[in-house]
DNA sequence: AAACACCGTTCACCGCGGCGAAACAGTCGC
DNA sequence: GCGACTGTTTCGCCGCGGTGAACGGTGTTT
């Protein structure tokens, strides 16, 4: 994931909404700003003005940061969805349909197939999945992971993308 | 735990028994010596000459994060519940509900479980854990722990974080 | 192009049960 | 007797699972 560069304290909304996505961020102090307090550890800073070497050995440490960071989310035995550091609990239902998703973390999973993990007697009713669905992906948002539709194929869970119309 | 502070490359024995033990740690770097690679989070750099507040602030955030790695608080046989320094005094039923919480700290554990350990001659009433539980997290907030409640699979201990819901 | 069927989203509602919380009462130790 | 500890009752909220319905987008048929 590539590190985002961030003017502080100009651009704290951008700041902000990366840091709700865990997407790693360098801040750029300008003058006599105090230093951010976050200790998480995929954000660093640097003062202005900045030797070049300096600020690319602590944007090459934030990158060896995220990446070493385990990407997809997990669903431990007791029902908790948990995602960089933080976590969840799932219903029952909501559970059965997260972890045949966080299986294939990525890619898309077929209804029937979801259907069946949820309900091996049967499906309640053609709505009830998507009923479902809707109040997993709502669940989940907090985390930043995201459930997309793939129509008339499935959904897919991944990591949240920053909304287009973000405003 | 103290942050060391380590002159770098002069001290570079010193900085590899730290990086052994796991000690947080600040590098702090001489004229124009390339940074170090280390991903570790919890070593950092500075190049001298540096700004004081500069320092204090990394110095911190390496302590901050040392203590949020090793967040379990401690239940000695006094019925003391120690975290971070400080430490209230627990009843019996609260000691025995508060070990078996501390020993699978940050995870869930089942009704059942708790009230046996409480009660290993039979549970009073369904309410009886409740009322303990709501008495044990009134105790134990004013050290920043707390008990988070899994709907229909037990209860999960770990450090007060701030609400997700204010926004 | 209009009509249609299909698919998915979202909302409102209901019944059930788990859990929270206050209030009260009994017991024990100092 | 006072305060701490424990147990019980009672009330009520709210999470969960399921259902029906309204709405909208998409591709197909006429």
């Amino acid at each position: 994931m590539d590190v985002m560069l961030v003017r502080w304290p100009e651009e704290d909304a951008r700041l902000r909404q990366l840091r709700e996505t865990g997407s790693p961020r360098l801040l750029l102090l300008n003058g006599e700003s105090e230093p951010p307090e976050s200790s998480d550890c995929l954000e660093d800073w640097i003062r202005l003005p900045a030797d070049d070497r300096d600020m690319r050995a602590r944007v090459a440490r934030l990158a060896s940061r995220s990446e070493t960071q385990q990407p997809a989310p997990q669903v431990d035995g007791d029902g908790l969805l948990r995602y960089r550091g933080r976590w969840v609990a799932l219903s029952p239902v909501e559970s059965a349909l997260a972890i045949t998703l966080v299986d294939r973390f990525g890619a898309v999973v077929g209804r029937d197939t979801l259907a069946r993990r949820a309900w091996p007697e049967g499906t309640p009713t053609r709505n009830a999945l998507d009923v479902h669905m809707l109040r997993l992906r709502r669940r989940i948002a907090p985390l930043g992971v995201e459930v997309r539709t793939v129509r008339s194929r499935g959904y897919l869970m991944q990591a949240a993308q920053p909304r287009a119309d973000a405003q």
